[in-house]
DNA sequence: TGGCTTTGACCTAAG
DNA sequence: GCTTAGGTCAAAGCC
């Protein structure tokens, strides 16, 4: 293995894949709107100017692990540029979960490139964002959370050890130099990425309306490839979140090329350009790469087996009624969502009305489906028409809680999860059995921070073509799935909220053997204070 | 200059 | 047929 690659295997490396800058630049977890201004003010200055470094290309099989080279320096690049670069956090497909925002856990693979690679993908990564004010710095912190990685295949313990020094090397570099840069770094990226796609495609804004029953606009968004009928309708709260994506129609054409911004500043962004070596062909139920180097990170309807909204899709998508005793495979979701948000989805708040997100589809691998960290109780189970796989129906057992998901392996692919939420949790996480707070997941409008981490409606599809068994071997820690939770109380995250409940959603995907938590997560968060901006 | 967003007007379906 | 609301069009302006 070339000391300049590594796998990194774990959801925080999804940070590590994209740079602080980019991470605080890009609009999925932060609608920018006057950010600049906001920026300015806080700073007292201008927008600075920032050029970022994109990470060069992905593998698409991920090298042998090795912790050593978790912070080897590319060449041509200063310990400055990788900590400004995407290199360091750039991921794919880094959405947090629809109802809980937590982050998928996920095979990061990066090989290192020349400078003139990543020059040539300046414009393809950084798709990722978040909201900046002052949680960058919870990020930060989170984003090196460097995990050390246990015995493994293939890794000796002093490979580890040369990783972690390594790391230690970085931290110093790092504090040297972040905390001059860091602050003024993310802010033009902040601006300059707000606007890229999250899912991959590109798309047009082509109205926009206020609906009845929700002070939250609406915006209409076609693809913009030619002969394209995919739309989507994408709804934001007035403090710029998103609450509701809905995807209409199928996409009758691959991913285009990420080398070029796209227009739609929806949430939850995915990066781009995840694999840029592949030249698979997408396939709807594949893990796989899309063909254009991108990992499809947001289900829309090409990618999850699910869509909404079009007639042609919603009676082959989600015919059923969440209710275990009441489902109805005949009833489409508008009419369900429209029955179900009169009947309970729209929750006073005071005199304001709020609605709740509509049906969020997740179409996930089996590592992406642990995102969630909620007690749910299995209220039903059904095979529906057009998948022989049944389909487990599961309530958050929170009282009051109008949450339910339910849970169906793809009939195409059995490695693809597809999972879909409906409403929003009205209550924390619950604590783990035996732990205390289980974190992970809290959702996003929970936050007191002013960042928050909420494409409340992501449909979510991880297409990994590697085989996962090729994966896991080489992530023998997966981290949990970030969440703004996990970055803002990098503390406060424990996993054994996954098993505490035996019918369980997460207990069904650990039983498949797709995830395993870390226990002994090495912390520097003194070190990750001293990157505070 | 092309691509994009904005936004008011228009169209259409449902009640 | 009217009203209402959602969806779309298209001109204007911005980047």
């Amino acid at each position: 293995m070339e000391a300049s690659s590594f796998s990194f295997p774990t959801s925080s490396s999804s940070f590590m894949t994209t740079s602080f800058t980019d991470l605080l630049a890009s609009d999925h977890y932060l609608i920018s709107k006057g950010l600049g201004d906001r920026i300015a003010e806080r700073t007292g200055s201008g927008v600075p100017k920032f050029k970022s470094l994109p990470p060069p290309s992905l593998p698409l099989s991920p090298p042998p692990f090795s912790p050593s080279s978790y912070f080897a320096i590319p060449p041509g690049l200063s310990p400055t540029e990788l900590l400004d670069s995407p290199v360091l956090l750039s991921a794919s497909n880094i959405l947090p979960s629809p109802t809980t925002g937590s982050f998928p856990a996920q095979t990061f693979n990066w090989k290192s490139s020349s400078q003139q690679d990543v020059k040539q993908e300046d414009k393809n990564y950084s798709d990722f964002s978040f909201q900046p004010q002052n949680n960058h710095v919870s990020l930060g912190q989170q984003a090196w959370n460097y995990q050390e990685p246990t015995k493994q295949d293939g890794v000796s313990s002093d490979q580890n050890a040369n990783g972690r020094s390594e790391f230690n090397t970085m931290q110093n570099f790092m504090q040297n130099n972040n905390q001059t840069n860091c602050r003024n770094q993310y802010n033009q990226n902040t601006i300059r990425e707000q606007k890229r796609s999250e899912d991959g495609y590109n798309w047009r804004k082509y109205g926009q309306k206020q609906v009845k029953g929700s002070e939250n606009p609406r915006s209409y968004y076609k693809c913009t490839y030619p002969n394209c009928p995919t739309k989507k309708k994408v709804e934001r709260s007035l403090d710029g979140q998103i609450t509701e994506i809905v995807y209409n129609g199928n996409h009758n054409h691959p991913k285009p090329q990420s080398t070029r911004r796209s227009s739609s500043s929806t949430a939850s962004s995915a990066i781009q350009s995840y694999n840029t070596q592949t030249n698979e062909i997408p396939d709807h139920q594949s893990y796989g790469s899309n063909g254009t180097g991108q990992m499809d990170s947001v289900a829309t309807p090409e990618n999850s087996s699910i869509s909404f909204g079009d007639d042609d899709h919603e009676h082959t998508s989600q015919k059923s009624r969440s209710r275990g005793d009441d489902l109805d495979e005949e009833e489409p979701d508008s009419k369900r969502w429209k029955r179900e948000s009169e009947s309970e989805g729209i929750s006073a708040l005071g005199s304001r009305t709020v609605r709740e997100p509509r049906v969020v589809v997740q179409t996930t691998s089996d590592i992406d489906i642990l995102d969630d960290g909620y007690r749910w109780r299995k209220y039903g189970q059904k095979v529906v028409k057009g998948n022989p796989n049944p389909r487990s129906y599961y309530k958050c057992t929170s009282p009051g809680c109008p949450v339910r998901k339910h849970v169906e392996r793809a009939s195409q692919d059995i490695r693809s999860v597809i999972t879909t939420y409906e409403g929003k949790h009205n209550h924390d996480v619950p604590a783990a059995r035996g732990s205390g707070n289980h974190s992970i997941n809290r959702p996003m409008e929970q936050n007191n921070s002013a960042m928050t981490i909420r494409p409340s409606v992501t449909s979510h599809q991880s297409n990994y073509h590697i085989p996962q068994q090729s994966i896991r071997p080489q992530q023998p820690e997966m981290r949990a799935p970030f969440t703004l939770e996990m970055l803002q109380k990098p503390n406060n995250y424990g996993f054994s909220g996954y098993a505490n409940s035996e019918d369980s959603y997460e207990n069904q995907v650990q039983d498949n053997n797709v995830f395993s938590r870390a226990k002994d997560e090495p912390r520097d968060d003194m070190f990750m204070e001293s990157l505070l901006c």
